[in-house]
DNA sequence: TCTGGGGTCCTAGGACCC
DNA sequence: TCTGGGGTCCTAGGACCC
């Protein structure tokens, strides 16, 4: 529920507590350790939320209901939560299990049991069934899973493309995945705040573009990605959103690269004249062969390649020192000092 | 439902090249 | 010189998920 709404029902002398999301990251961390101690094949699917191959573990640990058992057990030891374990043929099915008894729940669905299990289901249950596709599906009379399992498959590719039928027309006869991916490349990253009136102000919007200008780049070099793709996202007073991206000719993790890209984006909007409700900035498609994490300046495995001038050597250290004061403070913005040698 | 932030993926049109 | 088709790239928007 947005803040604004429960603000208008919570009596006025109630207590809004601010997110701690590093600490919510930091437990996240310590939860995901944990449960490499059942299995070693763990995909964390979001903060909250991972999956876990545990096939070929029954005769190491137990049945299925005993892993599920063990995994919430070992989550209450580690960080004093409950949780809710779903086992099932796939990823799919396991999810949906673990949905159907929360909270501190455990569901095992076995092969033969699958359908049975989704066929009631409400067509919202499916992945990539939302607030706008659900209403057409129910224009179709498809109201439950079985409902769409039975409906003619060309007529669902007519009505929602040929891509999302199939992914839901697999997952009514409960086909999925069942991979565990053990770690999915980050493709974009970006940064954007909403304000609380809407802003015209050009100064104020190019200071923000500049806070969100440094937050990507510092994310960016933070995790040894350079990207050549800028995007700009605009919402006005109505609600609407608009993006301009563009494409560089080099890849970039500089924040004044950033910045300065964002604001030429924002001045051909053709949008510069409105009231801004909320500005982002976002970095994606990342260079071909980008160093992997962490390595990025100190040990390149063949000099040659990162060859710098002196100046671009320079800045990437200056980066680097700049990145370590503000992830050991924890700010935004740093005053800098700079004194010649001489 | 009048609305946070950070993501992913898909679709579609136009430009450009061969 | 004109036409057609196919492939690729770029850009914008939209739906969805947590």
């Amino acid at each position: 529920m947005p803040i604004s709404q429960a603000a208008q029902r919570l009596p006025d002398d109630a207590v809004y507590v601010r997110p701690r999301m590093a600490h919510y990251a930091a437990v996240s961390r310590q939860i995901m350790a944990a449960l490499e101690n059942i299995s070693p094949s763990v995909e964390q699917a979001s903060v909250d939320e991972a999956y876990l191959d545990v096939s070929g573990l029954e005769r190491l640990i137990g049945p299925p209901e005993t892993i599920g058992r063990q995994a919430k057990h070992i989550i209450k030891n580690t960080v004093g939560l409950t949780a809710s374990a779903g086992i099932g043929p796939n990823r799919f099915i396991a999810k949906l299990a673990s949905e159907y008894r929360k909270p501190d729940g455990l569901m095992v669905v076995h092969p033969h049991e699958v359908q049975a299990f989704l066929d009631p289901m409400p067509i919202s249950a499916l992945r990539g069934i939302g607030p706008r596709t659900a209403p057409a599906l129910r224009q179709m009379g498809l109201e439950r899973i079985v409902d769409v399992r039975q409906t003619d498959p060309a007529l669902l590719e007519r009505r929602l493309g040929l891509r999302l039928a199939q992914v839901i027309l697999n997952q009514a006869h409960g086909r999925g995945s069942d991979e565990v991916q053990l770690h999915s490349v980050r493709q974009s990253i970006s940064k954007e705040t909403t304000f609380e009136q809407d802003i015209v102000d050009q100064a104020r919007l190019r200071e923000t573009l500049l806070w969100a200008a440094q937050e990507v780049g510092r994310t960016a070099r933070r995790e040894g990605l350079q990207g050549r793709t800028i995007t700009l996202k605009i919402r006005l007073e109505n609600f609407k959103t608009f993006t301009r991206q563009r494409k560089l000719p080099a890849p970039t993790d500089d924040d004044t690269v950033l910045y300065r890209q964002a604001w030429a984006l924002y001045r051909e909007s053709g949008l510069a004249e409105h009231p801004v409700r909320l500005l982002g900035l976002g970095l994606s498609d990342w260079q071909q062969d980008a160093p992997s994490q962490g390595d990025l300046f100190d040990t390149p495995s063949h000099p040659s390649e990162h060859a710098q001038t002196p100046q671009r050597d320079r800045r990437t250290r200056l980066f680097q020192t700049l990145d370590g004061i503000s992830n050991k403070f924890g700010q935004n913005a740093i005053t800098l000092g700079l004194r010649r040698k001489t």
